[in-house]
DNA sequence: TCAAGATCGTTGCGCGTGCAACTAGCCTGC
DNA sequence: GCAGGCTAGTTGCACGCGCAACGATCTTGA
């Protein structure tokens, strides 16, 4: 039996007592998940009201709205939202299924496909967006002091370019070629 | 059709002109849920193998037996976690199959229940935490900078107590009374 | 030209989760 | 003491998700 076993923050046992360190990665993480499920949570059932998706299926449609011609490749979006591909594909379901987006052939490379958010996607989306700034605003408040939140996002943006190399790897390129594609149903439903 | 859809960031359409905001909370937001999932995807896989559940019931233990007595009643457990108590109820299930932590009754309160941990799980976790600390150490890395951490912490925690409040009820008045209970199983299998 | 390997997206499967409804036990006021 | 309301925890149900396997397509090298 160790005479303390490491399992509280402090323990210093695993090699850097840094001298500013009360507080370990461990609970870092813990707080993440934490506020990620509270955020999730408290943001589901406002949008899920309003446009009939969940926050997941919400983040794909901001990411699509702020994308050049409001369209991605799906390996895209897959990579700068928090989903898998197969999650993206059943995401891309429901939103197509609402008539939010709309998939689009690539002649370029037959295997790959677009999302394409449709005029009704986007008139939605932007009364449903002023509706999410709104709870953000009153969720977040006053909470932050000036300059916070950009520090926050810094730190945030670089831990995510280390969990998800693959949304580092877009961001550098995501302008790329905007090149020709054809719908694959010509459906609006305007 | 307006002249640009408030979908952008800096549409500024919404109320506050902030100076030095030039980032805007949508962001954040997102940026949070994609590191909470794609840490939870890092972390998955490796405490998976080497204890058999997943991050959510690792974040459970981590809570557990940084709790005095090594045991917390459930209701606080699903408060300091991202979990609901419908989700604490089948992880506290599946923690016990394992044998790592053991259900308490309580006669002060005969419908509330302790989860504790068992000598076994006491024994696991710490070896697990020693791989937990140091995969993250691998995955922070120099990431941060002095002092970033603990700001980040700071931000982290007031945001957890806005959206969820109990958390942060829980946390002051967590060393209440340690009321003696029963176990309500004598097995340890040591 | 053609075969081998990589990439994109989809699907079968199992699992973890939240919500709502429920039971059991506590607590207040009459 | 008892009725009403409240809280703790559990369960049915449905759903979103990741993983692994798959078919289709592009790409590379012989």
């Amino acid at each position: 039996m160790q005479p303390r076993p490491s399992l509280e923050p402090n323990a210093g046992a695993d090699g850097a007592p840094s001298p500013s360190e009360s507080l370990d990665r461990v609970t870092t993480v813990g707080l993440i998940l934490e506020v990620a499920a509270g955020l999730r949570r408290t943001i589901n059932p406002i949008i899920e009201a309003e446009l009939g998706v969940g926050s997941g299926d919400l983040e794909a449609l901001i990411r699509l709205v702020r994308s050049p011609g409001e369209r991605l490749r799906l390996s895209d979006l897959a990579a700068q939202t928090a989903l898998t591909p197969s999650g993206l594909t059943r995401a891309v379901d429901r939103l197509a299924e609402l008539r939010l987006v709309r998939r689009q052939g690539c002649p370029d490379d037959r295997r790959g496909a677009f999302a394409v958010m449709t005029p009704r996607g986007k008139q939605q989306m932007e009364r449903v967006m002023r509706i999410h700034r709104h709870q953000l605003d009153d969720l977040f408040g006053n909470l932050l002091e000036p300059g916070e939140e950009e520090m926050v996002v810094n730190v945030l943006r670089r831990l995510r370019d280390r969990v998800n190399p693959d949304a580092a790897r877009l961001s550098d390129s995501a302008e790329g070629g905007v090149s020709e594609c054809e719908d694959q149903r010509g459906e609006d439903d305007a």
